[in-house]
DNA sequence: AGTGAAAAAATATGTAG
DNA sequence: CTACATATTTTTTCACT
């Protein structure tokens, strides 16, 4: 029932195949080919086994969260009742403005990321969190300023 | 010089295409046409108003950490001295286990979001930020569990 | 596995309504 | 914005090494 990480045997080429289809998904396998020095057949079939491998979980247009209205993200530190923690985790996945969950080590029981569109929704969506049965607390840390985001992994 | 967020005016198709494309950069246009009642050039030519405008940054393979050998991530609480609060972002920009950095409220000044291949990278890398000059104290939250995380923006 | 060439599909363009 | 036709490019397959 577990994701089960199988571990997957990455050379150079396939590396590098992930650091350019990372930077821009669209690169024609002709130009991955002959910057690689191999065929765009093989580009094919390598990028084939990455998806199959779940290396590559999906192709995704990347939109800025701003433009299409999500004007603010805060990072919110929950502590929650041990006894209660699973359910706690089960709602808190439930809701669509919570876009990250971290179960983490620490005086904190789980770090969440989420975006809305204003002040104003952030507000309800603090009061909705800390209504979960089983929260205890939460510490909500209000971003200011995003100074560098990026969901590329670096490969080495 | 600062990053203008033009508000961008995006109509119930625009809308559409853009939750199609972050699920699926590659779904063919004629898909996304019939789906929508509209023209494949018409596709085309919103697809192409939309990165245009900045609202699809990117198109990027999304990778699984994990399957790369990025076993670990780790939430860090950061307070720097003030006066160099400046020079500690900077610093903390250039390294490249920090995949996300947010100047936030509270008593932190900044919360970072890490990936490293080990725990002993990890120790390592907290060693490196507690060591810039400015930082007063590091507080790690380490990832026991990734509940959730989803970089696709929901559209409403 | 990898390749080159052919076939199929998708994207991009242009004209006109 | 759409429809349609066409050109171009890209992806996919396949027989062979």
């Amino acid at each position: 029932m577990s994701e089960q990480v199988l571990e997957v045997k990455l050379d150079h080429i396939d590396r590098k195949i992930l650091e350019i289809l990372q930077d821009n998904a669209k690169t024609p396998y002709s130009q991955i080919a002959s910057q690689l020095g191999i065929s765009e057949a093989t580009v094919h079939l390598r990028i084939r086994k990455l998806v199959n491998a779940g290396v590559i979980k999906r192709f995704q247009a990347v939109v800025d969260p701003e433009k299409v209205g999500k004007k603010v993200t805060a990072i919110i530190a929950v502590i929650a009742v041990p006894q209660k923690y699973g359910q706690v985790l089960k709602q808190l996945e439930k809701m669509p403005e919570v876009y990250e969950i971290y179960d983490v080590t620490g005086e904190y029981s789980t770090i969440l990321k989420v975006r809305v569109k204003s002040k104003e929704d952030l507000a309800k969506l603090i009061d909705e969190i800390g209504g979960i049965d089983g929260v205890e607390s939460t510490k909500t840390m209000y971003v200011l300023r995003v100074i560098k985001e990026d969901t590329r992994i670096r490969i080495d």
